[in-house]
DNA sequence: CATCGTCTTGTGACCGATAACATCATGGAA
DNA sequence: TTCCATGATGTTATCGGTCACAAGACGATG
């Protein structure tokens, strides 16, 4: 019946190849000091009953680690989804298992929350999440744990050493050029409907999506209009966009990400506005859904699973300097222009 | 710097309380055999020295498991995305940790290779992955640990006991519901875009969104048109789909999800095709952004995420029998009515 | 021929918890 | 008063590995 049988241990590895539990070690972690025929015996042995080491076990005698922690924002947001992916594949890659763990955003979280969620002292983390609760999670584990911590954040690769160890996709220079390209267009000025993570005052330098907006328009000697702020969800944005779409003055909208983009294209079309006739909308992230809108959607591509991979590279690199240092693989964020831009009628 | 403390174990804790560790094991799993008196002094010390148990040690030695690991198809796939996040958020409320990790479409998974992405022998597991390499992985799961799995699959909830145990929504009826609506309006019969799920035959009698959809048209006494078989991704299905929406005599196409109604949309689109006027189209899954495309897609909502929480929850009866087998606690599958269906011009 | 370093393998402690069993009070029943 | 069930706590083994160190075999060196 569901019996489930015993599983399989290093003792009974050693005990049919006739070795001591060590070498069965040895050969698994691929040691050099075994006599290759012993290590042939043992390999049999090995296949023969279907021996897999417990990961569990390997960590808690203090072996390498073998494990990450993902602190991510909601995963229904792409960027996180497509970041964790990356991570998940570069980790499965490397025999590596990969927990998740989801910050809300509404809750406030302590640092005991924080700390509760990772499965022992020492856990390697990556945290995706760039607003409130994962700045707050990454100051809080970069006191405890700064050398098995990376965060991915707005820093361009290599930019900022030590903890706390950020990395990720120029977000300013990209909004940045987003907004030259509109006015470049001949719209007077361009509007912002931004993401929560664009609330926060940018702390150390980072650079925003929305820094970039505003500076490319100070830039330009444009005036800077009021940001409007919304949640997450598609359904906050179309709300929140309302009023900007009914604005016949507004030619222009940059939005946070693609969902709110398509909140807004949405919105317009219910308030009769054309786009990109009367109204240029570009968005952020490059969503897979993006290319397939009508009219499909002008945006700004990012390589999140690239960063999510290098994230994971990075990490061991950090825990076993032995193992290279990865080159930062990822493209630079890259404006995709398809049918929601133009010039304004 | 970066000198990562000693982590407190539960001696240092029974040291600082100057009990046994045993007794602040019991202390920590709430056993009722402690003094009053002394649980207070054991709290007072686990307070002071910020102690926090090591889940691998509990595992190990032996404790009730409190991580599950979430096999799982591509998580951008709307219905694996909700469905891991209904977990995730089932799992965390009960502190327990998820790991996850993805089945390649492309790739076939031997039993080895599905076997290595377990953490340790007996680890719980969830599928989610209706396509080959969930089934596969089923098979080989059931096989090994009957009673530490579950997996999300076609099934309504209670309908197969024990191994493999599936939870599930009723796609097949679903499928035949959004067929009859396009029949009641006035359609001669309704064209089928299908995921990749859909192709391999019913095995076991699970009823199939395609299968639901046959079935209407056969009871309706109308041809079943040949179905279009597609990939996951939205420029697989754009593709796909270019015969059909090129097509005059198609009036209707039932999409095997969202993501291929989009492209569906947007080919017909762009083949000068009206929607719903030309042509009707529904979608499957209610994605977040199905509400927001113009025209707004008509679909079949899915309860997704109470379908994973309830999955972890039924994992968490069948590990300890003293949990409470939970209800099913998600809604049935609707057709949700929108913009892009209507009757025949 | 004795000594030593190297290669190979084994032994025992330990990681941080739980399980099973032993021990010691304590208080009510006989 | 004696006996014993019961409650509270301690002791030891164990989970499945790794680590540090010891020990035996062997060829090379002086």
């Amino acid at each position: 019946m569901g019996t489930t049988k015993k599983a399989v241990s290093i003792w009974d590895v050693a005990k049919h190849a006739g070795v001591s539990h060590q070498t069965v070690s040895r050969v698994v972690n691929g040691s050099p000091r075994v006599a290759a025929t012993t290590r042939e015996k043992v390999l049999a042995a090995i296949e023969e009953l279907d021996y897999r080491p417990n990961r569990l076990a390997r960590t808690l005698a203090g072996g390498a680690a073998q494990s990450v922690t993902v602190l991510t924002a909601d995963t229904s947001l792409y960027g996180a989804e497509a970041s964790l992916r990356g991570i998940e594949k570069a980790a499965r890659a490397a025999g590596w298992s990969v927990s998740i763990s989801v910050l809300d955003p509404e809750e406030t979280h302590s640092d005991k929350d924080i700390m509760a969620r990772l499965p022992r002292a020492g856990e390697p983390v990556i945290i995706i999440a760039h607003d409130e609760p994962g700045m707050r999670a990454e100051k809080v584990l970069t006191a405890v744990q700064p050398q098995a911590m990376i965060a991915i954040g707005r820093y361009a690769y290599g930019q900022t050493e030590d903890p706390p160890l950020l990395l990720g996709l120029d977000d300013g220079e990209a909004g940045a050029e987003a907004t030259r390209y509109l006015l470049g267009l001949g719209h007077e000025t361009v509007h912002h409907l931004a993401i929560p993570t664009s609330l926060g005052n940018a702390e150390g330098g980072r650079a925003h999506r929305a820094d970039g907006w505003a500076r490319a328009l100070r830039e330009a000697g444009r005036p800077v209009p009021e940001m409007i702020p919304t949640g997450w969800t598609i359904a906050e944005a179309f709300e929140s966009v309302q009023p900007l779409v009914r604005d016949r003055s507004v030619t222009a909208i940059l939005c946070g990400n693609d969902d709110l983009a398509l909140a807004t294209l949405r919105a317009a079309h219910l308030a009769g506005r054309r786009v990109p006739g009367d109204l240029s909308i570009v968005g952020f992230d490059n969503a897979p859904f993006a290319e397939y809108t009508t009219p499909a959607l002008t945006t700004v591509n990012q390589d999140f699973e690239n960063v999510g991979m290098s994230a994971f590279e990075l990490l061991r690199h950090r825990l076993d300097p032995s193992i290279p240092k990865p080159d930062p693989a990822w493209g630079l964020p890259e404006l995709v222009i398809r049918e929601t831009s133009g010039p304004p009628d």
